[in-house]
DNA sequence: CTGAAAGCGCTAACAT
DNA sequence: ATGTTAGCGCTTTCAG
């Protein structure tokens, strides 16, 4: 592997300086004139010259890098957040690493590991379902990294989180429902071991206790978060002709397998079942009907940890550390606007 | 930002032994007794050791990481390649830098030279919408870092690609819809400078020509690869009242804005106006009705590519450069399987 | 089996 | 305005 890259040096030798002036000249430092200045920028265009990061970092002893960690890509929610964080990462010259946990614990504490050797300057971190262990944040915060949870947050105080109102959240659409006149609600609710699991349900919960609705504990079923549990729940209730008239889901694919079952079994929706979830995505825009759902603002997530996250980097010393709940909106779109059971 | 990075003398003077020493007893070097190693790993543990990726990769000269620049995350096919590409990676042992052009090439320019700078030891690239300056490319092949193209591809010689065979994949969407008694079929087409558009277009124009059914370019459109450009695209030939009784769309998002457009004007898909597209996503299985696609296999995309690239960083010698199609599928769901025109 | 020396490419501090 | 020195943390010779 040849390497044919270009160091100061090389520069500095065609042009018979020191690297140090070459160096200087190339970070346009005001210790070196203009004319010289000029013509080693020249020769470094000319030569290809491209500054070796790892020297420069080593030297600097900053990596102008952030560290992401996150279960999922390929997943409407984290696109859009890691999307929105790497645009801002690009306006204030920083490198994101982006790593992918697959929901699997042991993999997010190998990529923290590997996250701290390459000495990013902070990190951003949304936990995977299986996560119970948190003593690589520990470590990561003995280090004195910035670190910032967005999401799916741990147990642990003291730390910078970055989340939706969940709670709230299941709040608005339970209590939207019931005005409507629903009093048979479900909810899919994934597990409550995961926080979104856990706040999402006691927005339920609240919602159906502050109205005076009773909850029926056998259209409240916990599992997971996808399609595939969203298309079980609902044949379950199916088979033992139990459905509510509505049901709230923890997640927009938990949604999805309900369509799915729905369709399987001739039921329509809204008109039989009605639906609702948690969390927006463009695809609900292309169901019949259009899903309704409550919103998570991911741009506003991403802006926020990011701006924790640098201030945190800028000034570690005055840093004290946030909890912010990001607010969200009821988008109503097909399901969820009318009472209509017989 | 008080560095508490543990480094390797730090762990030498504790033990009163050389740095040397420790190096080669961390990485499992024969050259140091059983017992030593022992020792060092422990304390390594205890003081919370954790290696400086870029001390040891600028000391080794090449970085284990591989950088990614694709156009966009958050999208389907997209985000399949990227967590494809994550998983070998992690295999592998490589890290991945991925970072996003958005579609736009003067970012994709910055981004390739920011991993050059961190002198990655391949890259693998997707080209952006806009590329059409190829330079920086000869930059990274002058510097002789492999890279590979994957499906938005340059138009130049000599470089590795991984693509889908579109032109074939095409034919076949639009033969399977000719034998169905199709012969009004209309293409929405993305562009033609970009070779998804121009392989596409071209295999629906081969079905056509090979099955004898004359091209109408009334029902030909360019325009884009998204919703918003199948929805307008749509509204216009229904305005001219000039509508196809299929179309095939150069993507699955312009499929979609076909879909909103026809509900929006009460047009029954697949009754009154039917459509196939290119491109799998499992959003189309929640449609309805469910919308048949060509398939990219994206896993063997990515395959196929990290296959390329880490052979090409290992024999960079015997080296020659490929050029992959990977085949495509028909999938046939709930639209484009009857032909029921009146 | 262990260690001293040199260098990877760059930069900050201190001369000149 | 330019250069010298030293060092970031690690690894690869090469000697002992």
């Amino acid at each position: 592997m040849a390497d044919k890259s270009v160091t100061l040096s090389d520069i500095a030798k065609r042009l018979n300086v020191s690297t140090v002036t070459v160096s200087k000249a190339l970070r346009g430092h005001p210790d070196i004139s203009i004319q010289t200045t000029k013509v080693i920028k020249e020769l470094a265009d000319e030569m290809g010259y491209s500054p070796n990061f790892m020297a420069r970092n080593l030297s600097a002893r900053k990596s102008q890098m952030i560290g992401l960690v996150v279960p999922k890509i390929a997943h409407f929610f984290f696109g859009s957040i890691i999307e929105s964080i790497y645009d801002i990462a690009f306006k204030n010259n920083y490198e994101i690493i982006l790593t992918v946990s697959q929901e699997n614990a042991e993999r997010e504490k190998k990529h923290i590991q590997t996250l701290l050797s390459m000495r990013v300057d902070g990190i951003i971190v949304s936990i995977s379902q299986e996560t119970n262990d948190y003593e690589i944040f520990d470590t990561v915060r003995k280090r004195d990294i910035p670190l910032v949870f967005i999401d799916r947050i741990p147990q642990i105080s003291n730390i910078n989180t970055v989340s939706v109102d969940d709670r709230g959240g299941a709040y608005k659409a339970i209590s939207h429902a019931i005005k409507l006149g629903y009093r048979n609600i479900g909810h899919f609710a994934g597990y409550p071991e995961i926080n979104i699991g856990k706040q999402r349900y006691l927005g339920f919960e609240d919602a159906m206790n502050h109205h005076g609705v009773p909850i029926n504990p056998d259209w409240v079923l916990h599992g997971g978060f996808g399609e595939k549990y969203g298309y079980e729940a609902f044949m379950q209730l199916y088979k033992n002709n139990n459905l509510p008239d509505l049901i709230f889901t923890v997640t927009y694919p938990v949604a999805l397998g309900v369509y799915m079952a729905a369709r399987e079994v001739n039921l329509s929706i809204p008109d039989d079942i009605d639906v609702i979830c948690f969390g927006n995505a463009k695809v609900q825009n292309f169901l019949s009907p259009q899903l309704s759902c409550v919103d998570q603002p991911t741009e506003q997530i991403a802006n926020k940890s990011m701006e924790i996250l640098l201030q945190n980097i800028k000034s570690p010393d005055e840093f004290e550390h946030r909890n912010i709940q990001i607010d969200t909106d009821l988008i109503l779109r097909g399901t969820c606007i009318n009472f209509n059971k017989k």
